[in-house]
DNA sequence: GTCTATAGAAGGATAGAC
DNA sequence: GTCTATCCTTCTATAGAC
């Protein structure tokens, strides 16, 4: 658990991570990503050559997979699919609390960020949306209960994050169970 | 509607929130945005001296004001709760269709951005999301309702700009109205 | 109220010594 | 692979002429 033990590469991606994920990909400024990861500048661009474009398609890809894993093992405690689905967002408004409301979804904010202006990073993260979307799905059955779900999990985010409250993600979450009982 | 006839200040404002919708409050350089008002940069801090939050600030108001009137109105047009729950989700994705998905929500994006950054900007957002829950409330009856119908479509406009579809709209529209029937 | 010019800091990116 | 120094652009913001 040293720090300096750990490669730079995966300090830098690391860094680059929460920065994205809390103020965004126009927001970070790669200095400051060197600066919190403890790496000098000309490391950003040895190990990502393709500069802040690429360590954001390195990010939205693993933070996607890292994003999906803690949501399908909370989902994957429970037995039935309706306890499944509420234990989603039960989880997501506990990482919310725990976090003072700095940490929701690792790529929303890059999504709407990069839409209208960067092509390769929206189709980056519209791959991630549809890999979460897949793995709902055979879960539950129905892809478009899957896409339902996902997102009220993501729009309950937004507004947790501005009213700094998780009862937006409960109503979300009662909504979401009681569509699955119902299917 | 000659453009050069509208004030100065409402052009700057105009201009802002296209931009901001776009592009986020970061990603948007205030050059950008007199250049797009056809006007001076002097102007922009003669009009807003509070510079770049404050044009924010209004923008989030005006934005989120005109938004709630939108999708209000298209809530109005219908006759049961339902078919004006449906009615919001299918005009969303209408809206998406028609500017190749480029316009949805006003402040989502800046919400997402902001929230751990800039305070005041947060808090303008929150008391945005809250007028819309308390519009919806009072045509819903229930408060939680509200939110997870908000959060539903905020998270699926995130879906849909990624994805370059409706998909995600009309599925969390399928939830939405199924939930507000068993009400 | 309109507009130009510029300050001063921060942005992304690159070169090249070690 | 590590690290420093620097380039050029863009950013927000201000000063001051008209």
């Amino acid at each position: 658990m040293d720090a300096t033990a750990t490669p730079t590469r995966e300090r830098i991606l690391y860094a680059t991570a929460e920065l994205f994920r809390r103020h965004g990909y126009s927001g970070t400024g790669l200095k400051q990503v060197v600066a919190q990861a403890h790496a000098p500048f000309g490391s950003l661009y040895h190990h990502f050559p393709g500069g802040k474009q690429q360590l954001a398609d390195e990010v939205i890809r693993a933070g996607g997979a890292f994003f999906e894993a803690l949501v399908m093992a909370a989902y994957d405690e429970e037995t039935t699919a309706q306890a499944s689905v509420r234990a989603v967002f039960e989880g997501a408004a506990a990482t919310l609390v725990a976090t003072d409301f700095e940490d929701a979804c690792p790529i929303a904010v890059i999504a709407l960020e990069v839409a209208s202006t960067n092509d390769a990073l929206r189709r980056a993260t519209a791959e991630i949306f549809e890999q979460w979307t897949a793995a709902l799905t055979d879960r539950l059955g129905d892809r478009r209960l899957a896409l339902a779900v996902i997102s009220a999990v993501e729009g309950a985010f937004v507004l947790c994050r501005a009213q700094r409250s998780v009862e937006p993600m409960l109503a979300a979450g009662s909504m979401a169970a009681a569509y699955v009982r119902d299917d």
